[in-house]
RNA sequence: CGGGGACUAGUUCAUCGGUAGAACGCCCGCUUUGGGAGCGGGAAGCACAGGGUUCAAUUCCCUGGUCCCCGACCA
């Protein structure tokens, strides 16, 4: 992508109002644009970030089975009036007839009970990445607790509870794996279930900039969001609790009974018995990720995307541009790095590549783009370069130079 | 949903009871290119909306809206 044609440009300063680091820095850059408390249009940049962490979601839900879906946004309201949740959820989006979705179980277990008869039919793992609507009292940080957000909601069923509780175990682990591949470090927390079930686990980033209360517990090191805290005790151990801040990215539940009561999903085992299904619904809340990386990935001048989840590899840089011999080989140098791999192939044959080549601006804000933005790799042409490249990680303070082949391994290596 | 703050150019802000100004950005020209360059010129505004006070309101007062912050809430 040449930078001349990115929607849209940076901007010095954040509007006013936006106030948390992750929405300042993700604004000026151009990766999102707020439209409301809470509801913000994902610029191109914002987008392919998303795109990264959903697909690697993706990859991790099908390995366990997952099957990728996509249910509605508008529900009939009559599926919440069953589950009462019409009353008692009270961040729903109510509209004439409809609801906008927060949460997919009154859709899901409707539409299972039309097709799953029997053991064979179970166990049966669902998932989408869709756009959830909640009316937050207080939105508030950006992208971390927005109103309407890009979610990952995984629904599994099976035969038994015992089944279902095998299965939560797995879930429960790939999270881990899926937040330490986004660069996140997650502590699992247990906290209550609310409309879904008696108790749940969540999956928090400890950060001073965090918008929920935990307890870190000082002798057995787990973790109780302050929900489930009386007299400041651990409940595994009785030790003391430290109080932090973090923020939630996911949320796991082995869901209430009621559902499939409601909805009629039983199921008709080997002997010819009625049981029924036993049930477990899994979040992951993508947008507020993109939120949490950026509150844990910055400095000073900008964003640093873990090489995982950024929306772009490289980030090359012309300078003097109007020799003609530095636009040559930096023009060169863009083709070449985005047809070099083809394994690496996503949206273009290659290495994903922005390259700033505007002729109409200093150095100095091109490097301050590049710093804000944050794109891992920073790779300038000009001529300094001369046959080599200079680079520098968007992580570190010191250039280097080096070959084509070189920077190439340099990328694959740090995969 | 309680408490507080804000709303003026595309953006960040200044102004102030007498009909609006800077910086950045944008457009044109020249100059310039290793950390947000320089000079000159230009375009850009129903001062959130409605009501009041006043000879006169962007400015003071009231109501509403929107946004932000603190709390409550948060599957």
């Amino acid at each position: 992508m040449k930078y001349s044609l990115l929607f849209p440009k940076t901007l010095k300063k954040a509007p006013s109002g936006a106030e948390s680091i992750n929405q300042q820095l993700l604004v000026r850059a151009g990766f999102i644009h707020q439209e409301m408390a809470g509801v913000y249009t994902y610029l191109p940049l914002g987008w392919r970030v998303l795109d990264k962490i959903s697909d690697i979601v993706r990859e991790e839900m099908d390995k366990i089975g997952g099957q990728e879906m996509l249910m509605p946004v508008l529900h009939p309201k009559a599926n919440w009036a069953k589950t009462g949740r019409l009353k008692s959820f009270d961040v729903l989006y109510k509209l004439e007839d409809v609801v906008l979705g927060p949460s997919h179980e009154e859709i899901i277990y409707p539409l299972l009970s039309e097709y799953v008869k029997s053991y064979k039919d179970l166990p049966l793992c669902l998932y989408q990445i869709q756009m959830k609507f909640r009316n937050e009292p207080r939105a508030k940080a950006g992208l971390l607790r927005g109103r309407e957000f890009l979610m990952k909601d995984l629904y599994s069923f099976h035969v038994s509870d015992e089944d279902r509780d095998a299965y939560y175990e797995k879930v429960r682990a790939v999270y881990i794996k899926i937040f330490k591949k986004i660069g996140l470090d997650v502590l699992k927390t247990k906290a209550g279930g609310g409309t879904f079930s008696d108790l749940s686990e969540e999956f928090q980033v400890m950060t001073p900039s965090g918008e929920d209360t935990i307890f870190v517990c000082e002798k057995c090191s787990s973790v109780i969001n302050k929900e489930l805290v009386q007299d400041k005790k651990c409940l595994e151990c009785g030790g003391g609790l430290q109080e932090k801040r973090a923020i939630e990215v996911g949320n796991i539940f082995p869901l209430k009974r009621s559902y499939a009561e409601v909805f009629n999903l039983y199921f008709t085992d080997k002997n010819g018995e009625k049981k029924i299904v036993s049930a477990g619904c899994y979040g992951l809340g993508i947008s507020r990720c993109m939120g949490a990386i950026v509150e844990v990935f910055h400095d000073g001048q900008g964003i640093i995307w873990p090489e995982s989840v950024a929306p772009f590899q490289i980030h090359l840089v012309g300078l003097d541009l109007e020799d003609k011999k530095v636009m040559d080989e930096a023009e060169k140098i863009y083709k070449l790095l985005q047809v070099e791999d083809p394994e690496r192939s996503r949206r273009t044959e290659g290495i994903e590549v922005l390259y700033d080549d505007r002729s109409d601006v200093s150095a100095g804000v091109k490097f301050a783009d590049a710093d804000l933005i944050g794109i891992p790799f920073r790779v300038v042409v000009s001529k300094k370069t001369q046959d080599k490249l200079e680079v520098k990680k968007r992580s570190e303070k010191e250039t280097k130079f080096v070959s084509l082949k070189e920077l190439i391994k340099m990328i694959e290596l740090s995969d």
